[in-house]
DNA sequence: TTGTAAGCGTTATCAA
DNA sequence: TTGATAACGCTTACAA
């Protein structure tokens, strides 16, 4: 191991509160009392000592003060993986919701360490090791190893985000999925839609896109005809999204519109229909799920339900501090955050019975008499 | 300060490695000399030690060996901002950078610790105060005062990212943005554009905006006939590029085609013409920059320069774990990595004399005649 | 092959 | 208002 060493072949140290001490003619004691604001010390001194801190450059060492007082001021954000990162790094859905969460934290001194953990991992090292006051696990589930030994933690706050854990006994910040899928699916029926399919990511017992799923299936179930639920089950991607399109066309040439559990998959299946020549809104509806910025953007622009991602970082980086500073309520706590529906291009009444036109190609010069 | 307490009143205490060595029965520096894997013990202590770690579920204390070592086995990445956070939430390419390096480092044992750093910031305490044993920077310019005060740390390995700093002496990691913009603006002048507008975010000197912007201007000068540079500078952002559209059609109408400096913006361009009714590519091109995964997927899909992003944080991170092993060469290191051209939907040749199309609708009818 | 003891830079306790 | 001292949990000379 080699040191880092000046010129002079001095090791290269660097200051020390016992230095600014010394420099000052007081104990190191004061002098961290100084720095800490604990205020029994005289205005001379403190004064003495904040000028020899800036003369010095002193900073001081987090490191030392996290073994003695054992709060780090360092919040973990775990992210489960599985195998090779799947929809770990195209979603623009985890930048924003971190970006939310380190503004927030960092107000009050904290720093974000990021980790992505396999799904399938035994214990979190870094919780202990690190001394992180706090953890943030985003998209979990009930099944994964990993989840069943974070919920044991109680030594410190954890906030499950995206994670539907009913029988566990866990602090959770979602958005209320349910209750968006079903807005999604309601407006659909409402424009006249009957045959809509359901496009979504892997369908985990209480995962979020099962969630998503009840709402669909509930808005479906309320309508008084016998409108049968459709799930369509890829990964949340933009390519599944686009693959997806073009099966549909196939398997369900009837379809008039299409609820998807995100707007990565909504704008893949925009592409897909778009390929097929199969014409957004006119011949199918499409509806998407998040509101990501580019949802606004796309061509036509995606209706779909808003949830406000950076939000919700900074809403639970607000209730991590709350937590952390021992405000927390006994019992853990849930936020469920309410989305709404945004109407936009991509969706619009299905095809009359004149003027439709399946989705499949074939038999589409018959129905185009009108 | 409250204390953490059992229902005993006995202070929580986690298990240390003094601990495995009393149960055991050796002496601490064993245990460590075990866990460090350094050798000096008998098969018979280790196995003993490696069963006692096991059974009390013990994890050693990072914040100590840091403290001890000088190593913290984290590295920091700074993102230097400006004020409130313009084009860090929306922007997927960070997401798709950081994951890429996270997952290099943390296959050595590092973690990354996320850090937004004001640009006119005149410290950066965390590395100092966290004994950050590495540090990228993503995004930096020689006029910011947070370029300056990290430029002069020697005591640790500091890469730059996306950053062009020709009077420093420091480690770089870039794509080759000159190159990359000359590639897109030949392709376009290869198709017979003359009037190709240069649509950028701000062009701070030596940006990689402005890097582009020299791309741009070389690939134009190439050309025999007198083709004059045209430059809109915005922000980097889906809706500047929306209302940048806008604007073109009005100040350029007689513009053919468009380069923009990010895909981000490209995709806001689309969206703005198709607001307009401008037609993409017959009526103007569009060519974008970096082919973020969303750029195959648009409608139409766009034309761009790639680079590898992900593979980007993935170079990095290798970079940066060379440079804390200490194998790094004296002098500073430059990878700048080569990009190339993706054609897809968005690009076509200009339209003829005969069919032109001016972008403004004014004389459209006029143009229309054929 | 193993152990002793000092020390990393801070803060908490207690005393002055 | 200030200071001496002992930790926090680990590693590392150096000694045995």
């Amino acid at each position: 191991m080699k040191a880092k060493q000046t010129i002079t072949g001095r090791i290269k140290r660097s200051v020390t509160l016992r230095d600014i001490a010394r420099q000052v003619g007081v104990s190191p004691t004061t002098v961290s009392n100084v720095l800490n604001g604990r205020g029994r010390v005289s205005e001379q001194t403190a004064r003495r000592v904040h000028q020899a801190v800036v003369e010095n450059r002193f900073i001081i060492n987090a490191t030392a003060r996290t073994l003695r007082q054992k709060q780090s001021k360092i919040v973990g954000v775990i992210i489960p993986i599985m195998e090779h990162l799947i929809s770990f790094h195209d979603n623009p859905f985890y930048w924003a919701f971190v970006s939310g969460l380190q503004q927030t934290i960092a107000s009050a001194g904290f720093h974000v360490m990021l980790d992505a953990v396999e799904y399938s991992s035994e214990s979190v090292e870094i919780i202990r090791s690190r001394n992180l006051d706090g953890v943030v696990v985003v998209g979990s589930h009930e099944s994964f190893p990993l989840t069943q030994q974070l919920a044991q933690i109680d030594t410190l706050p954890i906030i499950f985000v995206d994670s539907y854990l009913p029988t566990m006994n866990v602090n959770t910040v979602t958005t209320d999925d349910r209750f968006g899928s079903y807005l999604a699916t309601r407006y659909l029926l409402g424009l006249g839609h009957r045959k809509i399919v359901f496009l979504s990511g892997p369908l985990y017992e209480h995962g979020v896109d099962h969630e998503r799923w009840l709402g669909y299936v509930r808005a479906l179930s309320e309508q008084d005809t016998a409108c049968r639920p459709i799930a369509v089950e890829t990964q949340m991607s933009l390519e599944s999204g686009r693959l997806a399109a073009h099966r549909l066309i196939y398997e369900h040439p009837d379809v008039t519109a299409v609820v998807a559990t995100g707007d990565v998959l909504a704008i893949g299946v925009l592409r897909g229909f778009f390929e097929s020549g199969v014409r957004v809104p006119h011949q199918c509806s499409i509806i998407g799920f998040d509101d990501v910025s580019i949802a606004s953007h796309t061509v036509p622009s995606l209706t779909t339900i808003h949830q406000d991602i950076k939000g919700k970082g900074e809403a639970v980086g607000r209730m991590l501090l709350r937590l952390i500073a021992g405000q927390g309520p006994p019992q853990s706590e849930h936020i469920s955050l309410n989305p709404h529906l945004v109407v936009r291009e991509s969706t619009a009444p299905p095809p009359t019975v004149l003027n439709r036109l399946p989705l499949k190609g074939g038999d589409g010069l018959q129905s185009k008499r009108q």
